[in-house]
Order: structure tokens, then C-alpha cells, then sequence
DNA sequence: TATGAATGAGCATTCATTCAT
DNA sequence: AATGAATGAATGCTCATTCAT
């Protein structure tokens, strides 16, 4: 089973619903979307390199955007998935004392699924400003239900005192930049490049947590 | 004149060699590319926003590509333009006595103009995945030019000891995504809320420069 | 049963050897192509009213033109049954003393046997314009058996003085303008208004039968 | 100048706005939907027929519907014209001192119209089953302004005691069905056959005429 | 007998681009 | 310089029909 396969039997949790055709389908239309964009991407392309007709296509997704959004939707749930388990911070409090140690947690965890489904990512973030419709979801789901999440957790550290006191919104924005900087600069744009991926995500943190960790600014720098 | 025209003219340093139609052309392609991205405009309906028939596009710009690389081409380059002029280095000297107030400058500057070309940069950030001369483009400028005097600036900024012990990529690297983050926050993610600019500024900054400055993490931390 | 059933049932002879699928099969085509004739009228959609696989359709009619043809094959049978009895002649004779008697008799019977099979009547006057082998069924039939069967009854009410000299040819098509155009304007083109049948069609007839009386011509009215 | 150009050119006033191209499609588009009918029609035929690219069609037509309309709009217009002009009635009284005479000069007239356009005539009665907006047209002006019209002379002749005491609604039907009962056998069903023009239209007049004069039918049928 | 997935030709329509005026 | 008619390839999608189950 390749690469390929693995993450759509992943991501489709209905993955055995799926005709052969139609994972054929979904993986040859991850692939155009992503290297070329849902706009730029034929339908008629989609079925020579799934290797079937373009009626089949038709037959499983009523539209080409509805085939876009079969894809697209499943890889948002994912995405946000650790962050909508009930009772984060419970399992916040038992599993990891400072903030650091969960960030760290996070960050490999959400990298390694990134990079894992860097594909779909990509159709993602690029078509996200075009489509309405995953827009909406984004919103609805990001927007409220994790950012509610992550509030959440910046509050418990921040009682706790390992977070400077700030607006979390600020501190949430500021740490996301910073986390999907690096999954950006490591898989997207620099993917060539030599990374020494455990020191660089040990550095990352290292400045996002100089960042955050409080009562440094105004004593330390004078500033 | 119009935010729009205002935008032009300031971009094309060669705006007066445009004709009126051209302008228009410009103008609306800008629109349309921005809202829906390059591949779903047609020239066609760029000729009716601009009110002009649809040979007059093709009689300035070859395709409909060279359109769109006719008005990316110059933003990049006034994009980047703060970080090309010579003697960086003695600017810094002279005018920033410490990264934070440089930081803020350019922060706020860069900001500004973003804020003021914001279909521009949209254009720029949503075809670059898929218009491999406009990657080229960037990386020749970015990644050699600008990335290289930004190295500089670290460095310059490191032996004066503002700045912590880090390779300076990764420096680079953390504080663009901070940047970015906020200015693509504040301007097409979350647009519509309530933001307190100069406050929001600052603490970014602040988050920033805490993470930045240097010799606490390992003596506060213990890392 | 619905009236639709009724329809079937006493359409199809063979109705009993239609499977319960086909009966449904043949409902949803007579609709379907009745509302929007049989080129623009899809098997997919005439599956879904039915209730059927599209593969249904095809097990018992080889191809779409088949069910047109099965479907109105039997209706044009129908619709002439009256004038294709054997010894015509003799029941005119036994039961219509004068053509009127007859007329009345044979345009009530005809408009019940239309108004109760409108779909089927719509589909067959507006198909035969584009399927030639319904053109040359019908013609077949009707020109070559109705018509002369006609022809006779002119013959034979001509002789008893009952209607005027002149071809018969002239005489039935005037008389079957006469009839059709009622029915049709009745319960095709306006079959939302207010109709008094009974009274409606005494008059129609009245204009026919004085216009078909013979010997007035000339001398009553001197044109 | 070929008949299918002359019918062109009749039927478009705005005829010379029309390009050489368009010319051409129109008569193609003519040609095809009165043959097989506009469902059955595709555009890439219409624009081998008419030796223009398929997409010339659509620069001119925006749909393939648009394009059957503006064939059968003026056609329907000039179909009705003679009975929309204004003052019907002065030129009633003026040139036709009896129902016959106008009977007779209308039908000859209208006879030669619909010869000469049979192919329109031909998509516009077959089309318009199917076709809601010509049915709405249709209805507009028929029903409302000819039908007014037609029921303005039916009386204006009953007051002359030219024509039988009779709901105008009866007698404009039954003219109506016995004129276009004739046009449609002479030029649609038997056009091969051997017709004798003038005897023929005679003989139908006689037998309308017959039917529609007044007094006769208590007396002489005893009904 | 019935299904419905699969097909590929065909559909109406749009596209970027050309070119005569 | 500007037009807009013309093009024909390409697009997303539908169609009638087939066939393995």
C-alpha cells in the first residue's frame, strides 16, 4: 500500500465505503488540486490519471467542487481532531505539568500529521480564500470551536503562571505563527533544504517559549 | 483619485507610460485575480470591469499570464524594496540604536504598505504556489537578496548582544511568522473584528522580543 | 388505482405480462415525455419517478426509442379501434339513421377516449413530427385503413342526401379539423376554462352539420 | 438570393443588422429544429450546417434556447400581424362588404405567409408544448390581442346578419380548425399529394361558410 | 429479473487568443 | 491604439447503453 493509499484509507474513515474507482479518483484529483489548484485542474485530467472514465467521476461526485469538498472536509475534522477531545485541559493537568512539554507534544504531533497529508494541506490553504462554502466550515469549526479550546488552554497556563498575562488571543495568534511558520518554511516553501528537524523544532519552541514564559519584558530589558 | 488608482500609480514607476485602458485593465484584474483567484478569471470578464473590448488586453499583454506577472512583478519588488538599499547596515547604525525600535519601524512601514496593497499581496501569497516564475522570481529576490541582508541585521544585532545565540535563520525564520502572522490576521483573516492596532502592535512585539532577547532560556528555563 | 393504472391497463392488452417495474416504467415515460417530449426527457429521470434501476429500463426495452414505441404503438391502435370494425357500413345503417345521430355518437366516444389518455394522445401528436417510423405507422394506419373506412361512411351518408356533394376527402378533413380542434382546445390549450361540455359540443356540431348539409349553398345564400 | 434567405430577410427587419454569419446560422438553426426539433438539434451541427465555429454561435445567441427564440419570436409576430392592425373594422367595412370575401382574402393571405415560412411555422407549433416562455408569448398575444380582434369581427359580422347567432369563442374555433385544419394537411401531413390549390380552399370555404351563415340550422334540421 | 457502477461519446457552453477593420 | 467578430480547443457535465453481480 503506498503513501498515497495509507492517507486516504486514514482520512476516510468511511474509506471502505470507497469504490477502487473512487479512491483512484480521490487520489489522482489530491494530487492535480494540489500541484496545479482546484481551478487549473481538469476533470477530464482527473480521470486519465485515475485510470477511468470522466463519467465515473460524475457518478460519485455530483460536481467537480463537490469532489474538492469530499476531500477537503475529512482533512479539516482531522486537522483540528486533538483539539475538540473533551476535557483537554484534564488531560492537560495530568499528562503535562508546564507548558512547554505540551507544546512540544503538539507541535511534533500536528507536524507529523501535516507532513504526513502535506497533499491535502496544500489544497487546503490555497483554496481556502476561493471557496465560500470551506470558508464557512473553517470558520465555524476553527474560529469557534478550537480557538474557544485553545483560549482555554492559555488561561490554564496562565493561572498557572507559566504564561506571560496577555490577551489570549494575542498569545494564541502568536504561538500559531510561529508553529505553522516552521510546518510552512519545513514542508512547503524550503522543503529542499538541510533540516535538522529535532534541533529546529527544539529551537522554535525555545523562542516561542522565551516569548511567552512572563515576567521577563520589562525587569530583564528595560524596554 | 481613487485608493485603487492611488495604488497604480504608485506601483508602476512607469504608470505614465500606461495608457488609460491599460490602467482600467490593471485595475481590474487586480479585482478580479484577488477575489477569485487567477485561473477562475476570464479575460473576459476583466474586459467588461475594465469597459474594454477584449483585444485591447491582448494588445498589451501578450497572455493572459503575462497580465498577471505585469502587476506581481513590480509589487514584489516594492514589496522587498526596504531591505535592498544599500548600507543597510549604517541605516541601522545611525537611526536604531536597538532591535526593538527597528523592529517596530519595519514592522509598522511594511504593515503600511501591505495594508495599502492588500490585493496585491493577496495576488502575490495565493498564485505563488502555482505560477512557477513568479517562484523564481521570489526566491531569486527573497531568499537571495532580501533573506541575505537579514541575515546581516541579525548578526549586526546578535554582536551587539540584543539578540540571543541562535543560527540566524532561525531567528529570520521565527520572527517573519510573527510578522506575517499578525499582518495576515489583522488584514484578510479576521479583518472585520475589533482590532486595537497600536496596542496589538506593540504587544506582538513585545512576544517577540522577549523571545528574542537573549541569555534567559537556559538559565530560566533550565533547558 | 389510479386513473394513471386505468390508463395502463386498458392501454396494454398484455397489461397482465407487464411486471409491476414495467408498469412503472411505462407511468413515469408517459409522463415524462408528455410534460417534456421525448428528446429532452432522460432514462435516468424516468428510472428515478419510477422507482427503478436505470438498468431496469433497458432489460425490457432495448433502447429509449423502444419504450417510446411500446409506449405508443398500442395508444394509436386504440384511438382508431372504432373505425377499423369490420362492416362499418351495417352498424351505420342498424343504429345511425342520419350522420348527425352518428357524429354525435363517434365525437362523444372519441373525446372520452382522448380526455382519459391526454398524455398519451399529447405524446403521440407531438412525437410524430420526429420519429419517422411513428410517421409511417400512422400512416399506414390512418391514411390507408381509417381514412378509407371514412371515406365510405362519406359515401354512404352522400347517397342517403345527408351531406353535401363534394369529395370526401374535403368532407373529412373539414369534419376532422372540426372535432380535433375542439378537443384540442378543450383539453390542450385551454383547459382551465370554464367549459360547458355538453352545450359546447352541440354547437360545434350544429356549425358541422350545417356546414356538411347538403344543397344550401348556392341557393340559400345567393355567394 | 435563395427562398431560405428571402424568408430571412422578410422575417428580420433588423435583417441587415444581422452579420453574413448569423444569416447563416439562423437558417441552419431553422432548418435543424424544424426537422428533428430543438431538443434534438445540437449546436456543433447548427454550426457545420451553417460552416461558422460553434463558438460563434454562442457570441451571437448566449444559449441555444436564446437562438430558438429569436428565430420564433418576429415569426410569431409577423404570423399575427394582419389581425393587430389597428381599425379592423374600417377596413372591414371598406373593402369587404361580406364575411366571404374576407374569409377568403384572409386565408389566401395567410395561406401564402405560412408556405413561405413553413419551416417556422413548423419549430413554432412544434415547440411550443415545450417551450413555457413561447407559450407565454404565444398566450400574450394570441389569446389576448388577435383572439380580442377575431371576436370583434365575429360580431361586427353577426350584427350584419352574415354570420349565425353564436358565442364568437364557437365560430373563431371552428374557422380557425377548418383554415389551419387545410394548411397544415396541404403543407405538413400530405405535401406530396396532388392538390388543386384554388378548388381546394373553394371547397373549404364553402363548407365554413356553409356552417357559419345564420338561420338555418333550427329550421331545416329541426335540432 | 433487477441492479447500479462504469463507460465514452456527445452535449452546451466558455475560454484565451487572433485578426481584419 | 482599439475594437469585437471569429475561432476551435477545452471544459464540466449528461447521456443512453452495457455488463458483472
Amino acid at each position: 500500500m503506498s503513501q498515497q493509499e495509507k492517507m486516504i484509507e486514514e482520512l476516510f474513515h468511511n474509506a471502505e465505503e470507497l469504490t477502487e474507482k473512487q479512491k483512484k479518483i480521490v487520489a489522482a484529483a489530491i494530487d492535480s488540486f494540489a500541484e496545479k489548484g482546484f481551478a487549473a485542474t481538469s476533470t477530464s485530467e482527473i480521470a486519465k490519471k485515475a485510470g477511468v472514465a470522466e463519467g465515473t467521476i460524475f457518478r460519485h461526485y455530483k460536481t467537480k467542487k463537490d469532489l474538492l469538498l469530499a476531500i477537503v472536509a475529512p482533512t479539516m475534522a482531522k486537522m483540528i481532531a486533538p483539539f475538540v477531545i473533551k476535557d483537554l485541559n484534564k488531560v492537560l493537568n495530568k499528562e503535562f505539568e508546564n507548558v512547554e512539554e505540551f507544546l512540544k507534544a503538539m507541535i511534533e504531533n500536528r507536524a507529523q500529521f501535516l507532513k504526513n497529508n502535506m497533499p491535502l494541506f496544500r489544497i487546503l490553504i490555497q483554496e481556502i480564500p476561493f471557496q465560500s462554502e470551506m470558508r464557512e466550515q473553517f470558520k465555524e469549526h476553527i474560529a469557534q470551536k478550537v480557538f474557544e479550546r485553545l483560549r482555554e488552554m492559555v488561561e490554564h497556563y496562565q493561572a498557572k503562571g507559566q504564561i506571560i498575562e496577555m490577551p489570549p488571543v494575542t498569545v494564541i495568534r502568536v504561538a500559531a505563527s510561529v508553529i505553522l511558520g516552521y510546518i510552512l518554511a519545513r514542508y512547503l516553501l524550503v522543503p529542499e533544504g538541510e533540516w535538522d528537524d529535532d534541533r529546529e523544532i527544539e529551537r522554535t519552541i525555545q523562542l516561542l517559549m522565551n516569548g511567552l514564559s512572563p515576567g521577563k519584558y520589562k525587569e530583564d530589558l528595560n524596554l
